[in-house]
DNA sequence: CGCCGTGTTGACCAGTTTCAAGATTGGTGG
DNA sequence: CCACCAATCTTGAAACTGGTCAACACGGCG
């Protein structure tokens, strides 16, 4: 992308604010390394993370009026950041990228509605099984390859839809039944990839 | 709109289906009349209604790989298409075009946003105490005025990730405790906004 | 007038949450 | 390098919200 050739870096703190829901939008970010949640609050503080982002992802570009999420490193995170106008001048000069970013928000918007579909539908172990098995898809872990955990157990929890016992519980089900192992807090194997594709499907 | 002079009209009768998950997408829409719901159907028929759209809405103008969702009439319905490659063209010339559309997807997402938070994170009056003053809103309706409800419970219980017997309840409820009347199952009045605003937020 | 689809209500049940008690983990300072 | 402390995770028991099942009501239409 065009973009690479500019940007400044910028580093976050583990549980860092990026920027919060409300805010100007004067930037557009890509991820070089670390992840990154996306998230809304309700004002009594119930948490729902709507994406998270691993690097190469790129976020916040077509926020005209303000952030409408907030944005918090989950661990240390390092990511470029680009003047917002330009990315919308370069946009409505090169009909190409714009197609690009009209792309990138479509696919969003799918993974939106996916996720909806699993919050509004979905049973717990359904919602973990799906959840597992993309991040593992993200990852690009093969067959029985351990991959990392980057998010702590609340933070699955937020995005799910549900408490941190229920995750703990549904991981420990899991265990059990050697469809995964997790050899520390933030790395996962899958044993049994079909095993967890059908627990996506039918739950239990 | 540009788009306003050309499109071909279509009628749909009550729970017809305009077009399926998966299929090409040729056309993009502007509902004339009538309420459409946009939904996904997990493999045993459960559904979650992503949107409802009402008249005026545009709907199916970026899916470039075929459509992500079905789309149905709830009643009888009336909507213009607009061949795909047309608007994709329109809006690659036009730069003010394109960003229009770019800003719809954002607003879009941004619905889709709250509606994940309250799907992940509501209680059942919350879902249903929201949905009301949105439809409210959409309809235009003030105080003490009477609106239409043209989706059923089961629409309803759909689009919130509730049962229809969840539905009916809470609107019992809400009935008894005289924050709304609803004359006939398709219609409704809102005699307290501001409790029903407190209900969103806090339930109960 | 009676039937069928839809909505309502009640009783009971199940999955998830809540509350609470430990167990692990990771980080800090002696 | 180890001990301690705080944060996070795990597990169990009880409570609760919302779901399931079932009976009945309502309303529109032939």
């Amino acid at each position: 992308m065009v973009l690479r050739t500019m940007g400044t870096q910028l580093r976050f703190a583990r549980n860092q604010t990026i920027f919060n829901e409300g805010d100007a939008a004067e930037y557009a970010y890509t991820l070089k390394s670390g992840t990154v949640r996306l998230c809304n609050y309700l004002s009594d503080g119930r948490r729902q993370i709507m994406q998270f982002l691993f690097p190469g992802d790129l976020f916040s570009f077509m926020e005209l009026d303000g952030h409408h999420l907030t944005a918090e490193a989950v661990g240390d995170v390092v990511l470029s950041c680009y003047p917002h106008r330009q990315i919308v001048q370069l946009g409505a000069q090169n009909p190409e990228l714009g197609m690009r970013m009209a792309s990138l928000m479509s696919q969003r918007l799918h993974a939106m509605h996916v996720q909806l579909l699993l919050l509004g539908r979905q049973t717990a172990m359904e919602r973990i099984a799906s959840f597992l098995l993309s991040l593992k898809e993200r990852m690009g872990a093969n067959e029985d390859e351990l991959f990392d955990i980057s998010m702590s157990r609340q933070d699955v929890a937020d995005h799910l839809g549900l408490t941190i016992e229920t995750v703990c519980r549904v991981l420990s089900k899991l265990r059990r039944s050697r469809v995964i192992a997790i050899p520390n807090l933030h790395q996962l194997r899958v044993y049994d990839t079909d095993a967890l594709r059908a627990l996506a499907e039918r739950g239990d």
